[in-house]
DNA sequence: CTGTTAGCGCTTTCAA
DNA sequence: TTGAAAGCGCTAACAG
């Protein structure tokens, strides 16, 4: 039961013309000329019926949807910037937009059956690490409309990401200049793209200043929190420990944080922690989390952009992001490293972590 | 350019039959009876060619969309859980869902005719407390298929929405019984219902134990973690002060842990600390968080139910989803009071509100 | 058992 | 300056 029911006839005959000029009266056709009276009339019965376009009919004629897929893994709330960014700048170009989980897409692909197969959208985001490259590559041999977002192809289609390996390089640059020699780095997991380039940032940091790496990656499966818990606890048994971490998003820093508390030490004294990413949470934890602004929302807009030429047939390029720069916010939890560095090992506390993790059921 | 390119009448052609046939056998039409080595060659036909039936053209003849829309805030990191549910339910029964902003829909409700008046959405579900209740009643009477889902409307259609006032009950109950008499409360923006319906909760429990309200609502412009800052400054401020004190969300219960921690103060030792909600970061704040976990995706799923029951032309009731029940969850936010309140005022800290709303920015 | 055909609401060519 | 009519891809009478 579609809840309109006001069609362009409905307007035509209130206007007493043919459907056909009230098309192009309404579509602003300037190839028509009207006398401005009967368009005038047209213009009125369309406000006063208000009447709307029925975008199905519309599409099915024009082969054009007006709708954007969005393929983003939902279980992230961090996700939900991007979701944001990417529906708002898509509802000003006149385009809606419709999630899919990542899941759907990596089992079989349904979700890019469901959303492009079927002709409901007239492009695709793709925002997910998961899926194979391969998958995505055959994808792009289709030669579908997609572009994907917060992710890389070594060869393939159009992509627009942020330059993470700068992002994690300014943090480590900023943990250098407080002093500090022994660095690590909690990685997101390894299969997912952004968290390797931001991996390689934290490497390249590291050489740059001719320290070595150590660095902990966090597991697929596990809420962020606990990856970043259980990355930092075993980060803090190396010998000798780490001053300073660098951790791959704000929601694995909380993790991360609480670990350094349980294991008996203190953020910063004991050990400075700066995160990827920026977070009204950041400011309120304990300590205030340093973070790295990263141009979250341009990504998301100009992935946008990109895909409405791919749309449109233009020849588009992949963007990487890169302003406004990162941003480095500095907060409580990190500061210079202790003059004399304690050669004693962290105090582990193994049940600590296991009631954590149980807390977190 | 659209995707696919494969019409039914290829498959037809390809399986040298109607397009007519085709269509039932594809769609399983029962009333049709067909030769059984026919249909075997339309649906062999049907998956050579990766054939999906085009949904808008669909559409157009069945008046049927098979897409539902949300409306919902999308600024609220808390609110992915919700559209993953209903995304989720959606896609089980065929569904896909478009999102729009709950601003879009407030500002002179141009998301609801963006969706439901061009066609797009079978039915809407409308998850935010933003627009006037007025409106949302305008909405109803036009007879349109939405449903409210987190929100509730006293005469109106059907909405689903969780016992809130339960759920902070719960929490009073639970501080009550651990020894608390002065029990604050920090409540969501007054605007909307469910901060209402929380808050009521709270007067009830307490109440109940024959004690005495003082709460403080959060401003609906501020970031959450920023609202329970503040409001759990300024309930700090009151002479005695509370032992103890319930909190709408997680989100805002960051907040209002770093206030107790700013003004000098412990949790649990001077101020227990519970919040409506639970979430994986209430296991890795500081003090890890005691949380009332509520239905939420039971509330989402039964919400899809509901509008595809409204779109169905079925007769809905409104619903109140109280199972599983409101589970406390009991961390270390938590703690009797101690033997003697201190009579002293919490030192307040007033810089240190500041810079960290400073820190924010 | 299977094919022909009208029509969903719209845009657009073509003719008047 | 305007209208008639075809057709987007599909479903469902209705005929055969």
């Amino acid at each position: 039961m579609a809840a309109s029911g006001v069609r362009l006839s409905d307007v035509a005959q209130a206007a007493g013309v043919g459907t056909s000029i009230a098309s192009r009266v309404l579509n602003g056709d300037p190839t028509v000329s009207v006398r401005p009276e009967t368009s005038e009339r047209i213009l009125e019965a369309a406000k006063t019926l208000n009447y709307r376009p029925n975008a199905f009919a519309r599409g099915l004629k024009l082969a054009r949807t007006m709708t954007l897929g969005m393929i983003i893994n939902l279980a992230y709330s961090e996700n939900l910037e991007l979701i944001a960014s990417v529906e708002r700048r898509a509802a000003i170009s006149g385009y809606v937009t419709v999630l899919a989980d990542a899941n759907e897409f990596v089992e079989r692909g349904e979700a890019y059956r469901r959303l492009l197969l079927e002709g409901r959208v007239d492009g695709l985001l793709i925002a997910t690490g998961m899926g194979s490259n391969a998958f995505v590559r055959e994808l792009y041999e289709q030669r579908l409309p997609l572009v994907l977002l917060n992710r890389r192809l070594r060869s393939g289609g159009p992509s627009v990401t942020v330059d993470d390996a700068q992002g994690v390089r300014e943090a480590v640059r900023h943990l250098v200049s407080l002093g500090h020699r022994r660095i690590g780095h909690i990685g997101g997991p390894g299969e997912v793209d952004v968290s390797r380039r931001r991996l390689a940032g934290y490497q390249a940091g590291m050489r740059a200043a001719s320290l070595e790496f150590f660095s902990e990656q966090a597991e697929l499966e596990l809420p962020a929190e606990e990856g970043g818990f259980v990355a930092m606890e075993r980060l803090l048994t190396a010998h000798p420990r780490p001053t300073a971490v660098t951790v791959w998003s704000v929601t694995a820093a909380v993790g991360a944080l609480a670990a350094v508390r349980r294991g008996g030490l203190e953020v910063p004294s004991d050990v400075s922690v700066v995160a990827l990413h920026e977070s009204p949470v950041a400011a309120f934890l304990e300590p205030p989390l340093t973070c790295v602004q990263m141009p979250l929302r341009e990504m998301a807009e100009k992935s946008v952009d990109t895909l409405l030429g791919v749309v449109e047939g233009n020849q588009v390029r992949s963007t990487v992001i890169r302003l406004p720069a990162p941003r480095l916010v500095e907060r409580s939890s990190t500061a210079p490293p202790r003059a004399s560095a304690p050669a004693a090992p962290a105090r582990r506390v193994r049940a600590a972590a296991s009631s954590a993790r149980a807390g977190a059921r």
